[in-house]
RNA sequence: GGGCGAUUAGCUCAGUCGGUUAGAGCGCUUCUCUGAUAAGGAAGAGGUCCCAGGUUCGAAUCCUGGAUCGCCCA
């Protein structure tokens, strides 16, 4: 038993297998083992692109973590050397949030008071705070990844790292200050990040009252409108589509034509049309006269082109506000407008507008249209509901409004990271020059600065003189100001400053306000996560760039686009080669998971009740990952299902070896494949397991998880329902070949679930073989050579015992009652398959005898249609008639005709036309009174009349299953030896005698006395063909 | 408001270049097989291929418009 498997439990708790995996794993130190046994191997590259700890892990957590682990696990058994270190983001809104909700803190103001330092220690454990949890699910879903020696956004030297990367791109002149128009709640006295926009309760349908105001110009009255009265103070210039047609009316009012109707009336009277183009240039009065137009520059209040006018709603002429919208914002920086922002940072007008100075101006919009109606500068207002973004914590309506911050000129180095986008195989592929290349294409400006308190201080000085120095390193910063900081962080960084570098300035240099964006962080890590280049170059350069990244898909502006743009700028090339997109997880209504709607699925929960191994199996194999899921228990539950097939024939196996004393070690491809005792069926399973070992091989190369799960289940599938089925005597029997061909399979089959299930891969294994301490240190299975033949003949072989089957069951005739012969259609190399696997198929059909005959007309009519697919083209709208004259063809002679290589001719439309073998299909039409199955040209008919031989050996079979039901009812176990008693109707006794020899082979008994029952046995009735019959069975 | 994706049997999903009667698995009904199996085999029920137009001899598939859901952006 030393070298026997361990007994196999058919209803194993997969989870609590798992944990003994685990153990076994961190017993044996498997996973470090698997990277240093590697060591020297070609490098396979893969980045862990951070989570945020601060919250505990889900679901679709999960989901990435797994596809992040399969390719890495199956690389790494190809051969290759592959680190996987971990990484935690450790920066950002999110913490600073959760933070400000646990210390009741609501605005900025509120912060400072309570103090950086304590606040932003706070963020430094808030942001660990999960830690453990992530750790502990990480490694129980066999994520295999370092996470002792997982880098962090917050330590000293992923800080400096970043700096680095900050000072190279201003010295390569692409970091700079500018107006950045952005959502600001005035209350709070902050501008509020896409984010903090994306929070339920932001967007909010409101009322406002909108203007529809009257601008007069030399060519008329330009009447624009607007939403927001307020900006009507600061109004530039009126924006028009030059391509558009305009209209000036009776009344003198300048619209665009397509509006006209829609704002006066059908009676309106035009008297002049124009394209917009005509109005460009044009000087107009401004709806209030706090603001000159010389302040806004030459082109002040005149009317310019945009292509951001449509003629969809309001006037076709648009008022434009530079330091009040983003597309003011653009127009103005194009046409050289300045962005004169009359409001104050609480949200009231500054001095500049007179009266009104002081005042919020939300508040004024009432009075401003009131001013405009006095003065005749109002053609009307009307209110106007619309979705507008409020502040999600004191539900303030946001004002967009321009305000300075720092910027990398992204858009200059656009071709730069198109091209290194080419150099991306992308998974789904559409991504690549779809949503990705698309925001990519449309590349703007990466707005860097965040004006908040923990993140990675922006490393830029400057002196009351405007001068700049970054810093770009902790050194750099110590030589230049003497300090010495352990924490690079806000409000440390912040105190210190230094004499400026610019030569003659005497000034002092002082840190700028501003933390950066956390993206910029997270793209920053193919460097940082080793301290590049101030440590761990070597690492760095060793790991770069990633062979693959693996995240969710709104990642492509995260992450993906991080990574790539940090790279680009800095190396010129993308950080990955390859990438998988993840899709979302809904619940099993379609429904995304959310707390309020209660419908979140714990990951801990599946894992209790299925196990990771489900979990991960269905993630790989229910759907590719990018179209997301339908998630639910019982989803989990069919795929459970699936492993049972595996974990049965295992289980048969081990069963099997053990009772005949089968040792350990599996045996190689090479080592079964050079028996002299394999049969046809042994042939066979292992030609397909090589097709399945190369598929496999082909798909995960290709980071398609999705069809190498499924080529492996289906092998399972057939290897469970048709190799064991077929061999199950062998296995009784103790066959060597057999043992030898399933101990190998069972085996690879193991080795190419690893990457997928390594749980139950590694059990299997490791009861299998073990001749390493895991499955995950062994190579991963290369394809042998197939026997193309040999497959083609099985399939024929199953075809036709299908058809058998659907026959049988058309008759009403048991399987067990054997007859005489099967007819079967086939000719060339399909009878040949047939033949040469007739024992299988006699075997499966019960039937004595196999006839062919040639021709499918040979076991009834056959029938003939067009092939649209040929005649289609050729025939055009004639087609319908030439499909009529094909069905009235005599289908026996047309067969007969093509069998001898033949033509057909038919005639449509009075031409004549000749069909060849290709433009007909002949298939077989069902005939009233035999049993015949036919399926395209392919059939088997069935020889029904039963003799007595055949009834008899079919009561014998009978007898037989009888026999064994009652074995079974009598709780014996497989090998048990018997005594059998049969007691009841002569014939059925009679039929036992003639087969007695088969009887007792097969039910492993010693004797069998008939008409008497031996005592101390087991005894049950039966019922066969309504006689009667009684069992007694004893165990010897 | 713009862009992208999805919508096929009760459920989960395939469906190639436009081609005959739209498939599979699960579930359901009936039958069957069974010294591994929660398994296997056969038959059956179950479809407005989201809707409406269009192109075509022929549309689940291509085009246009719309609906619903989701994602991204504004």
């Amino acid at each position: 038993m030393a070298s026997g498997h361990r007994p196999v439990d058919p209803r194993a708790s997969f989870p609590s297998l798992e944990e003994g995996v685990l153990a076994r794993w961190r017993d044996r130190d498997v996973f470090e083992q698997s990277i240093e046994r590697r060591r020297g191997g070609p490098r396979w590259g893969f980045f862990e692109g951070p989570p945020t700890a601060n919250g505990a892990p889900g679901v679709h957590h999960v989901l990435a973590r797994v596809f992040k682990d399969i390719f890495p696990r199956y690389r790494s058994m190809c051969g290759y050397h592959v680190d996987r270190k971990g990484g935690w983001d450790c920066h950002g809104l999110p913490v600073e949030l959760a933070v400000e909700a646990d210390l009741g803190l609501t605005s900025k103001v509120q912060i400072e008071e309570y103090g950086i330092a304590e606040f932003n220690a706070r963020c430094r454990t808030k942001v660990l705070s999960h830690i453990d949890d992530w750790i502990k699910l990480t490694e129980r879903i066999g994520y295999w990844v370092d996470t002792d020696n997982a880098y962090k956004t917050l330590d000293p030297s992923y800080i400096e790292s970043v700096w680095w990367a900050l000072k190279t791109i201003y010295e390569k002149g692409l970091l700079f200050e500018k107006l950045k128009v952005v959502p600001y709640c005035p209350r709070c006295g902050t501008a509020l990040s896409s984010h903090e926009l994306g929070q339920p309760g932001a967007y909010q349908d409101v009322v406002d009252e909108s203007a529809f105001v009257i601008l007069p110009s030399a060519r008329g009255k330009l009447v624009v409108w607007t939403t927001t009265p307020w900006t009507l103070v600061s109004n530039a210039a009126v924006a028009v589509d030059p391509e558009l047609s305009y209209v000036r009316t009776s009344e003198d009012l300048i619209v665009a034509e397509a509006l006209a109707e829609k704002l006066f009336g059908p009676e309106v009277e035009i008297v002049e049309r124009f394209p917009g183009s005509s109005l460009v240039g044009l000087a107009y009065e401004p709806p209030f006269d706090f603001i000159p137009a010389s302040a806004y520059g030459d082109k002040g209040h005149t009317v310019l082109a945009a292509d951001f006018v449509t003629a969809e709603d309001g006037t076709g002429l648009v008022h434009t506000a530079i330091a009040f919208g983003e597309d003011d914002f653009q127009l103005g920086e194009k046409n050289g407008l300045a962005a004169i922002n009359p409001v104050r940072g609480d949200g009231t007008y500054d001095e500049r507008i007179g009266s009104y100075a002081g005042r919020n101006v939300k508040d004024v919009d009432a009075d401003l249209i009131q001013d405009l109606r006095m003065r005749g500068r109002l053609l009307k207002s009307e209110p106007y509901e619309h979705s507008y973004p409020h502040c999600w914590r004191c539900n303030t309506a946001l004002l967009y409004y321009a305000k300075p911050s720092w910027y990398i000129a992204t858009s200059q180095i656009k071709d730069r990271l198109l091209a290194a986008n080419e150099s991306v195989n992308w998974q789904p592929p559409g991504v690549k020059h779809g949503r990705f290349g698309k925001w990519l294409e449309g590349n703007v400006d990466w707005a860097l600065s965040r004006e908040r308190y923990w993140g990675t201080p922006l490393p830029i000085w400057r002196c009351s003189a405007g001068h700049l120095h970054v810093i770009g390193s902790l050194d750099e910063l110590r030589s230049l100001a003497g300090v010495e900081l352990d924490d690079p962080h806000r409000p440390f960084v912040d105190d210190v400053t230094f004499g400026c570098t610019q030569e003659g300035c005497a000034a002092e240099m002082q840190r700028v306000p501003e933390v950066i964006d956390v993206w910029f962080d997270s793209g920053s890590m193919p460097f940082a996560q080793y301290g590049s280049p101030h440590a761990g170059t070597e690492e760095f350069e060793a790991h770069f760039p990633a062979d693959y990244i693996c995240e969710a898909l709104d990642q492509t502006r995260g992450w993906f686009y991080s990574l790539l743009a940090v790279s680009t700028l800095l190396f010129d090339r993308s950080a990955y080669r390859n990438v998988v997109c993840l899709g979302l997880i809904n619940d099993e209504n379609g429904q995304k998971m959310s707390k309020s709607r209660g419908n979140i699925v714990e990951p801990w929960d599946v894992i209790d009740q299925f196990g990771a191994d489900a979990l991960r199996w269905y993630f790989f194999t229910s759907k590719y990952p990018w179209d997301g899921y339908r998630f639910s228990m019982e989803a989990l539950g069919e795929t459970v299902r699936q492993f049972m097939q595996l974990w049965n024939t295992y289980g048969f196996y081990v069963l099997y070896a053990n009772a005949n004393g089968i040792e350990r070690h599996s045996p190689s491809l090479d080592e079964v494949q050079a028996r002299d005792d394999l049969t046809e069926l042994d042939r066979w399973v292992l030609s397909r397991l090589q097709a399945t070992v190369a598929a496999v091989r082909e798909s995960l190369d290709a980071f398609d998880a999705t069809l190498g799960g499924r080529m492996i289940a289906e092998f399972v599938d057939e290897l469970s329902n048709w190799y064991v089925r077929r061999s199950r005597r062998r296995f009784w029997d103790g066959d060597a070949a057999a043992f030898a061909t399933l101990h190998h399979v069972l085996t690879t089959v193991a080795k190419l679930q690893a990457p997928f299930t390594p749980f139950i891969a590694d059990e299997i294994y490791d009861n299998l073989d073990g001749s390493e301490p895991s499955v995950h240190l062994c190579d991963f299975p290369v394809a042998g050579g197939r026997d193309r033949e040999l497959e083609d003949a099985m399939a024929v072989a199953r075809e036709t015992v299908r058809l058998g089957l659907a026959a049988r069951g058309q008759a009403k005739l048991k399987v067990r009652q054997p007859l005489h012969a099967a007819v079967i259609v086939a000719t060339g190399t399909e009878r040949e398959a047939i033949e040469r696997l007739a024992e299988i198929v006699r075997d499966e059909l019960n039937v004595r005898e196999l006839r062919f005959v040639s021709e499918a007309d040979e076991l009834g009519e056959v029938e003939v249609k067009a092939n649209y697919r040929t005649l289609g083209p050729r025939f055009g709208k004639q087609m319908p008639l030439a499909a009529a004259a094909t069905a009235g063809l005599d289908g026996r002679h047309v067969s007969a005709a093509i069998r001898d290589g033949g033509t057909i001719g038919i005639n449509v439309g009075g031409v004549d036309h000749t069909l060849s073998a290709e433009d007909l299909l002949i298939s077989m039409k069902p005939l009233e009174g035999y049993q015949v199955e036919r399926e395209g040209q392919h059939g088997v008919a069935l020889e029904l009349e039963i003799d007595e031989s055949l009834r008899v050996e079919g009561w014998a079979r009978e007898i037989v299953h009888a026999v064994q039901a009652a074995r079974r009812g009598a709780d014996f176990d497989i090998s048990d030896r018997i005594d059998l008693g049969l007691l009841g109707d002569e014939k059925l006794l009679g039929a036992a005698r003639t087969h007695e020899q088969y009887i007792r082979g097969e039910t492993l008994a010693r004797t069998i006395s008939f008409g008497v029952l031996p005592a101390e046995a087991v005894e049950s009735d039966a019922a066969i063909d309504g006689l009667e019959l009684r069992i007694a069975v004893r165990r010897i």
